[in-house]
Order: C-alpha cells, then sequence, then structure tokens
DNA sequence: TTTTGCTGGTTGCGCAAGCAAGCTTTCGGT
DNA sequence: ACCGAAAGCTTGCTTGCGCAACCAGCAAAA
C-alpha cells in the first residue's frame, strides 16, 4: 500500500511492485500446497529447514529463526508434525531445557514427494515471467534487502 | 523457504531473498503500525486505496480487490473503520445491491497523520540499504514480477 | 409478471499466528 | 551449596483472515 507522494519516482516504482509482491506471492504459492501435499507452506518450510540441517536437526529456537516464525507457534506446528510422523521431537540431552526436532525418514519422503510440484509452481509464478538478465541484475539487490532486514531488529531507532 | 537443488545457482540467489523479504518486510512494517497510528497496516491499506480515488469512494469489491483482501475480511474491515468514524458506509443509489466505502474528514486526518512515520519506516527498512543504482536497475524487474502475479489468476494450467 | 439465475455483500465458523504468562532447567554470583 | 536470574520452551487467550453458506437486489427469460 503506497504513499508514493514523498518518494522519488524510481523509488515509488521499486516500492509499489515491493510490497504488492510481498502481499500476493506468499498465497499464490500456499494455495496449492495443501490440496497438492497435504502440508502446509509452514509445514514446507520447517521440513526444508530439516533437511538442510546436520543430521536432519535442529534445535526448536533455531527453527523458529529461520522460518521467521514466533517460538509459541514453532512449538505447536512441531508438535502437530511429530503427531503425524513426519519429524520426531528428541529433549537435548546436553541441555535439558531445549528439544530438538528430527526429520523423520516419512518426513524426508514427504518433502520430497512435495518438492517438485512446489518447483513447478515457482516457475510458473515467478521466473516463467523473468529473463535470465532480469535475475542476474535484480538478485543482488534483493539479497542486499533482505542481508538489511534480518539485521534490523537490533534497537530500532526513529 | 528453499528449494535450490533445481533452481539454478542465479535463480536461487534470487528466489532465496524475495521469499525472505515477502515474509519479513511485512511483519517488520507492521510491527510499528499499531503502537504509532491505531491502525492496522490492513486499515492503512484501506484508507489509502480511498484517498487515492476519485470522491475518496470505491466500492467495498474494488476495495477488496486493490487491497488484495478477500471480501469477507473487507467487509468486517470496512465496518470496523466506520465505527470508528473513519469512513462512512453509504448504500450504493445505482445499485441497490452494492456498498460504497467513502473516507470521511476524520480518516482522511487520521492517513494524513500515519503517513510520515510509515514512510520513514519504510526507508529505515528498504531504501537506506540499497543505493540509486540498485533502485533502478531492480524497479523495473519487480514491475515485470508484480505484473505477471496480478495477471495469473486465470486458469492456473500446469 | 413471475421465475430463474447471477451479482454484491454479510455472517458462521475454523485455522494460523502472536502475545503474555507460566514452568522447568541451567547458570552466575555469593 | 544456595539463591536469584535468565534461557528454552509450552499453554491460554485473542486476533486476523479466508471459505462456505447465506441473503438481498437485479436481470433475463418465460
Amino acid at each position: 500500500m503506497g504513499d508514493l507522494a514523498a518518494l522519488d519516482p524510481e523509488e515509488a516504482a521499486f516500492w509499489r511492485p515491493l510490497i504488492r509482491i510481498a502481499i500476493v506471492l506468499p498465497r499464490a504459492l500456499e494455495d496449492h500446497f495443501l490440496p497438492d501435499t497435504g502440508l502446509t507452506s509452514t509445514d514446507y518450510g520447517v521440513l526444508v529447514a530439516l533437511s538442510e540441517a546436520p543430521d536432519h536437526l535442529l534445535r526448536i529456537s533455531a527453527l523458529a529463526a529461520t522460518t521467521a516464525l514466533s517460538l509459541s507457534r514453532i512449538s505447536r506446528v512441531v508438535d502437530d508434525l511429530a503427531r503425524r510422523g513426519l519429524v520426531e521431537k528428541r529433549r537435548c540431552a546436553e541441555d535439558g531445557r531445549a528439544s530438538n526436532a528430527v526429520l523423520t525418514d516419512a518426513g524426508l519422503v514427504r518433502l520430497e514427494a512435495a518438492y517438485p510440484g512446489h518447483l513447478a509452481r515457482v516457475r510458473a509464478a515467478v521466473f516463467d515471467h523473468l529473463s535470465a538478465e532480469d535475475i542476474r541484475t535484480a538478485g543482488p539487490v534483493l539479497a542486499r534487502l533482505a542481508a538489511a532486514l534480518e539485521a534490523t531488529p537490533p534497537t530500532d531507532d526513529c
């Protein structure tokens, strides 16, 4: 939703599409997740994060950070995935407060089954509409922006 | 959340930051809305849409489209804004089924009060971290992508 | 003019998600 | 060894949101 007046035209031409994408893209992908795979996009994100972790194992809190979800939400999502057998929840040996989530074989199978369809959706939604040149030029800019957003939390001044 | 394996490196370097931004950016902005302005970012979006419309007036359904929200959601949001006096809801004269939402003076005042703070947040979150060059090169790519996303709804094939 | 169907919007309900408070385990200081 | 504080979740409650079912007004056919 725009401000525009006080952004110069080039900023506005960057900003407008950006928030629009941020709003529309996730929904566009999400819509097909449950029907196609029996997984929420959140579920999928958790499974992906685990699949990329050493030993397919992550702390609950690490999972919250990498998925950008709250601790409370992750707690419930992991419980749910555990009940469905896609993940196992283990009390951490060296710290009795902590828990680890581990990807089960069933979870990996499920993830691999979901992957191709998801990839096809991503291509259809995004890459089919952009040239290689587009991707090469905009990629680094997006990377810088993403990095900046990750770093913001500390003491947000005015 | 990533796929990566089957995306080539440049695609992955575009995709990864993009979904991350789509997830993190809206939350980063949203967090300050309510405390700062007494408005949800959704409320704000509705007020902006009205402020840009001729006569500060839009059909409920048009509002749903421009804010990318469901009809049911918009219906409730507008009711709420109306109860708070920021918007007026009028039965449409030439079509008895339809309703129009009109921005009230109080609504405009509220919007103008919220604007500078929001703009500052946007600058702090986004533009402070990007060069003019970044904005100029990535803007058109984002515009193309946004346009493609708007156009997708009709019969999503494989 | 009545009936059938469509369009615009609203309401009932369920789900995802966050916040705040709570519980347990650990750690640092004494 | 003990006590207070902090870390790492978990649980209760509230909110934002969409879907599906619904109702009212219009429109086209009968």
